[in-house]
DNA sequence: AAAAAAACCGCAACTTAATTGCGTTTTTAA
DNA sequence: TTAAAAACGCAATTAAGTTGCGGTTTTTTT
C-alpha cells in the first residue's frame, strides 16, 4: 500500500527519484512544499512545532536544493526561502523560472508573478548567467486591509 | 579655509545640507563614497584600517540612508551594501535608480548596469512600490582571467 | 536477509553580521 | 557660551546559519 500525501502526491517516490533518502521527515517536508507557496527554516520549524532540529531542516533543504527539488526565492528579510521546482522547467543545475517575484512588505510573503516574464537583457562588459526581477510593495490582501 | 575632499567635493557642506553631523569620520566616509562604487561595512572598516568602531560605521550608514545620501544596493553575500544617491533622481523617501545591477560571483563586486533600464511592469493583485533587476555572473575582469 | 556502507539526525558549540545599552565625548543650537 | 542633541566606542547580545561528532536509520551490497 502506497503512502499518499494530502495532495495525492507520492512524496516518497519523488524523493527516491531524486536520490534523496526517504525518511519520514523529508517526506513530510516535501508534502509541505506542495501546500505552501514558499518556506523558510523558521516557517518549517513552526509548522513541525519544533519537533525537528533546525540543523536537520537546513540540511534537508540543502539536499533538496542540490538535487533539483527546490530552489531559492527572494525573501523580504534575506532569509533562506525555497519553493518547489517545476518539473518541466527545472533540472539539477539549471533553474528556469522565467517570471518575476513579488515581496509583500506587510505580510513578508513571497509570490511568483506568473504574468511577468523576465526581460531579455544584455549589458556591455557583463557575462550574465542569472537574472532576478523582484518587485516589492503590498499584496492584494494587505493592500485592502 | 574649506576642507575639500580628494574629488573636489565639499563633503561637510553636503552633510550639513542633509542634516547630518559634520564629524571627521562622517566627512571621510562620505568622501570614500565618491571614490568607491559601493561599500559594505567590512570594506569601510578595512579602508579605515580599523581605526573606527564597526558600530559607528553601522550607525553612520543608517544616518546617511535615512537622510537620503546613500541607498542600499544588492550584494553577493546579502551584506548591507550602499551606494551614493544621485541628487537629481533620489529624495529621502523615494529612490529612483532606473537601472539594473550586476553582481560578479568571482570578485563579489556590485555594478550598476547603466545601459539596462528597469522594465515597466504590472501584475494583477500586486501594488508595486519598488522594482529590482539583478543580474549575476562574471564581470569583464573576472571573465577574461 | 544479513552485513557493510552511506546518509540522516540531533545535540552542543561555533561563526558571522548586525544590534542594543550605556557612559563619555563631540557637535549643534539657543 | 552653555544646554541639548547627536555621535562615539566598548562590551554584551541577538539571530541566521554552520560545523563536528556520536548514534541511528536508510540504502546498497553480497
Amino acid at each position: 500500500m502506497k503512502l499518499i500525501s494530502k495532495n495525492n502526491v507520492d512524496t516518497k517516490l519523488i524523493l527516491s527519484k531524486h536520490g534523496i533518502s526517504r525518511t519520514k521527515f523529508r517526506s513530510d517536508l516535501l508534502s509541505l512544499f506542495y501546500i505552501e507557496r514558499s518556506l523558510t527554516v523558521e516557517g518549517i520549524l513552526h509548522y513541525f512545532k519544533n519537533t525537528i532540529d533546525k540543523v536537520t531542516v537546513y540540511r534537508s533543504l540543502e539536499s533538496f536544493e542540490i538535487r533539483g527539488l527546490i530552489h531559492k526565492v527572494p525573501d523580504s528579510k534575506n532569509l533562506k526561502r525555497y519553493s518547489l521546482c517545476v518539473e518541466q522547467e527545472c533540472s539539477i543545475d539549471s533553474h528556469n523560472h522565467n517570471h518575476g517575484h513579488f515581496i509583500c512588505h506587510t505580510c513578508n510573503q513571497t509570490f511568483c508573478m506568473q504574468d511577468v516574464n523576465l526581460p531579455r537583457i544584455k549589458s556591455k562588459g557583463f557575462y550574465i548567467q542569472e537574472l532576478k526581477l523582484i518587485a516589492e510593495g503590498y499584496c492584494q490582501d494587505c493592500y485592502t486591509k
